[in-house]
DNA sequence: CGCATTTGACCGGCGC
DNA sequence: GCGCCGGTCAAATGCG
């Protein structure tokens, strides 16, 4: 996984995707996703029409790191953080930070490569889970909108952590693109959000903001979702396999959010993991 | 005292 | 050419 992860980024990296940003949304209490890298914040603006802040955020777990991310409230739901990264870490990350970033970059190479989204275009979602593993208040309306912010410049995908409306998207879902030329992809993992950046922000300065390391907590959540992804993983083998027996590129975004899960709920030993600061290994017992 | 956040200024792209 | 707007910079501020 990590040859294979390390050759999407490498694509990513010589491609235009440098370009290509992958757009978070998620339920979320806290002014910002800990996604168990390290963020600068380095401005803040009002955008238009919105009248929550955007603020920016940098990496700086490497001072050469390129990437940067964007922190809104969802105008509809404050609740919801839309959350954009852009570009690809260039250092090691920590396995708190790989479960997105190897999901984004598996993402992005989907994105790229082009292929997958166009065999998809009005199918009902998948749902490989068959349940909700987290309860949370749940509002009524869908959250998918339409790639609001995106100026259609770059390629965009959606990664929807929310827990969506009952009947269709509880579990692991992949939507369609709705742009033909910059196709914007929405990869639903709602089952995923709240285990995985749960955490809460603290860090030092003003007003305690965004200083997001990998100080994140597990809840008891966590540990829940954990069990019963593993007790559900039979049932999720057998329909990846369909899945991506039928998708080359939507395989290695598969993938990657596989052993993410994997990684999370077994050991330590991919990609990332000798990085990781002790404190946040304690937290992860 | 060091470091991160805050926040107004500045800059470049884009539409009119 | 001008103004708007998104994004970034950097001095000021605040916290540990």
């Amino acid at each position: 996984m990590k040859t294979q992860r390390n050759g999407e980024e490498d694509q990513i990296s010589q491609t235009s995707v440098k370009r290509a940003r992958v757009c978070v949304r998620a339920r979320c209490d806290t002014p910002t996703m800990n996604d168990g890298c390290q963020w600068r914040k380095y401005g803040q603006k009002i955008a238009k029409g919105n009248p929550c802040p955007r603020a920016y955020y940098r990496c700086t777990v490497s001072p050469s790191c390129p990437v940067r991310k964007q922190v809104q409230r969802f105008m509809e739901d404050m609740s919801i953080l839309i959350t954009t990264y852009e570009g690809t870490h260039n250092h090691p990350l920590p396995l708190s930070a790989t479960a997105m970033a190897s999901t984004t970059s598996a993402a992005a190479s989907m994105l790229l490569s082009g292929s997958s989204t166009s065999q998809l275009p009005s199918a009902p979602p998948m749902n490989l889970y068959g349940q909700p593993t987290f309860t949370r208040t749940q509002p009524p309306s869908p959250y998918f909108i339409s790639n609001s912010s995106s100026t259609n410049s770059s390629p965009t995908i959606t990664l929807d952590l929310i827990n969506n409306p009952p009947s269709s998207n509880n579990g692991f879902t992949l939507y369609s693109p709705s742009n033909p030329r910059f196709p914007t992809t929405n990869l639903s993992f709602s089952s995923m959000a709240p285990t995985v950046w749960g955490g809460g922000g603290g860090g030092g300065g003003g007003g305690g903001y965004a200083y997001t390391t990998s100080s994140y907590k597990h809840d008891q959540s966590y540990v829940a979702n954990l069990n019963q992804a593993s007790s559900q993983q039979a049932q999720l083998t057998e329909t990846l396999t369909k899945v991506i027996s039928s998708d080359p590129s939507f395989r290695s975004a598969i993938a990657a959010v596989i052993s993410t899960m994997a990684a999370n709920g077994d050991t330590r030993k991919i990609d990332g993991g000798e990085h990781i600061p002790a404190t946040n290994q304690n937290s992860l017992s």
